[in-house]
DNA sequence: GATACAATCTCTAGCCACTAGAGCTTCAAG
DNA sequence: CTTGAAGCTCTAGTGGCTAGAGATTGTATC
């Protein structure tokens, strides 16, 4: 009774109709069946397994690793290891982002406050992109 | 005598050949020459041109925001003021990100230290992926 | 039961900013 | 003059969707 249609599920987990099919044409998740017509049915075990998915995009998750997690998921048993090290990885591709967006952030802020309102040929915008060297920072 | 071929403008500018092919492509870039077989010659005009292109893609600017700064840079009587937009409004985002990004870490780390590291079934990371409402702050 | 119309179906193509490779031609050093 | 690196064009692939065309199905109302 609890079956819908692949527009319920989109509503439900905040998902677009499209992005469920293309999940569905990568191998992350199936309707349980289908009606006569070809419509695409699924079940309160898809919702979950959709709003897993959406969530560990949302936190910056790969597809891969979102498969290796489902995998994970699918089986109890398995040790936590896995997941612990794919999260922990993660985790450091966020460290590396945040660093690089820090010290990008420092660098436009420099650039825009140092802006002389002007015209193009005194500007630092302009300057500082013409030439690395006017850097503070690494990056 | 400084005319350079694609090769030696890729080094110089630390760009992929293919890089600067497609930058032509999209009109960013343009060999001031060819040779009779057809192979580009570049100046140091070009290096300059290639070198701000890749700066500002590292800062994290678009194609379509760098295509307006060259224009700029190409027009020096023209006002700072629309440099100083681009660049301002891609600070805001910078902002954005980095926010989003911090809140990211807190979730993630909070994740993999909770981390039981017995099996999935009482896997915080799993179990935290699973449903939303374990988050403790928005994402 | 007929009709209207929303929802779904498949298929194709587009987005961004490149990157990689096939198969061919040109250039420069020896 | 030969060789081999470097260049050429063209096509297709990456990730993670998103959008649209044109056909079909499902469902609410009469």
């Amino acid at each position: 009774m609890s079956a819908m249609a692949i527009g319920k599920l989109a509503v439900i987990a905040s998902t677009k109709v499209q992005t469920i099919r293309y999940y569905e044409e990568i191998g992350l998740i199936r309707p349980f069946t289908r009606t006569e017509g070809g419509h695409r049915l699924y079940g309160p075990e898809d919702v979950r397994r959709l709003k897993f998915i959406r969530h560990a995009r949302e936190l910056g998750f790969g597809i891969e690793e979102i498969r290796e997690l489902l995998q994970l998921s699918d089986n109890p048993q398995t040790s936590c290891s896995a997941a612990d090290t794919i999260a922990r990885s993660h985790l450091e591709q966020v460290e590396i982002r945040l660093t690089k967006l820090r010290a990008l952030r420092k660098e436009l802020k420099r650039m825009v406050e140092e802006c002389g309102h002007g015209h193009v040929n005194q500007c630092r915008v302009i300057e500082v992109l013409s030439d690395h060297r006017h850097c503070a920072s690494d990056h």
